[in-house]
DNA sequence: CGGAGCATGTAACGCGTTACATGATTCC
DNA sequence: GGAATCATGTAACGCGTTACATGCTCCG
């Protein structure tokens, strides 16, 4: 009953990570670590983790009794949780099958003028540089840890950076080809 | 009533550039080129079809008359059909919000043997290397095209080759870094 | 004759997202 | 006092995927 599918192991691994979190926390820590490639909602994190309970994959370590610190809830990780996790963690992950819209907009790009596509990656190349900062950021900040606590973080965070930098100069040479066949057809 | 989401203009935008298709057409066509950023499934395809035809935004050329030729519906786009595409094209694009399962367990890796680690990513390689074979033959196939025709199928595919390349290297580069700590750590 | 490919659909399910709803606490 | 943040949840919806179900036709 209720959620099953991966945030259930994107929720214990959280946990695991914090030792000791409230549903709250675990969705900021995501915010601040896993959100380019991983989000949770409330809305699917409070139920996971009354799931997760059930299961007696995590326990509840300080109940929200209406007039405690916060009306909080805090969990920590079973032994049994644990050794789901590892199992789930050790299983080959399955390949993402993405829906690109961009990429959608732009394979269809003779049905409109050029303009159109340009703006579209030129949009796009905005938010890449805005994402761009924020994981520089998140990298200086890394950096600064010891490497046995950030290696794994880095090497995730390597992959995003990476790609954002592959997209950034696809988008300047696209822009580039569009904008020289568009000069030719003005001639 | 029924889908409404991207689907439609997938489909839609599919549906104009073979003028007339087939709903099982249609997904062969997709699976061959627009396949690594956007899939549909004929449980998809055959209900919008009969969505868009209510809508009038295409209509039905051939019928499934039981005894005519492979009972199949051909459609096509209307002028409407045609409009309200070019309406969703010319929209900005809303940027996708991925869950990449590697990306997440990568980020788990201290819970397990590094080893565990790199067979991921060994196994990670293996998908990107197939997938860049089929990848630069259709860049073979449609450089063979005029440069009008194979534009856009060019670009796309393009940041579909980059991505990949940029993810080999990624890999390569990340399973150095994890050895290099897992042999200092055998010392 | 048999298998691959053509062709269309339904039903159920999974599961994430959005909107809705509430209330305490901290800080300015 | 009021905004921002902490904190938890429910209900409905959207919508894609999987499994199921069927039948023709072309080719060897």
């Amino acid at each position: 009953m209720a959620k099953s599918g991966k945030s259930q192991f994107a929720i214990l691994g959280m946990l695991a990570l914090l030792k000791e979190s409230t549903g709250y926390d675990l969705k900021k820590h995501m915010e601040s670590s896993t959100q380019y490639f991983w989000k949770e909602t409330f809305s699917s994190i409070y139920p996971v983790l009354e799931d997760l309970e059930n299961q007696k994959l995590i326990v509840r370590v300080k109940e929200a009794t209406k007039k405690n610190d916060r009306k909080s809830n805090t969990y920590r990780l079973t032994s049994e949780g644990q050794r789901i996790l590892e199992d789930w963690l050790m299983q080959p992950a399955e390949a993402i099958q993405l829906r690109n819209e961009l990429l959608l907009k732009l394979f269809f790009g003779n049905m409109v003028s050029p303009d159109v596509v340009i703006q579209h990656l030129e949009a796009y190349k905005k938010e890449l540089k805005a994402k761009l900062i924020i994981y520089q950021e998140n990298k200086n900040e890394l950096s600064k840890l010891n490497a046995s606590e950030s290696l794994y973080s880095l090497i995730t965070l390597d992959h995003g950076i990476r790609h954002i930098a592959t997209s950034l100069r696809w988008c300047d040479d696209s822009v580039k080809i569009l904008k020289s066949v568009d000069s030719q057809n003005i001639e």
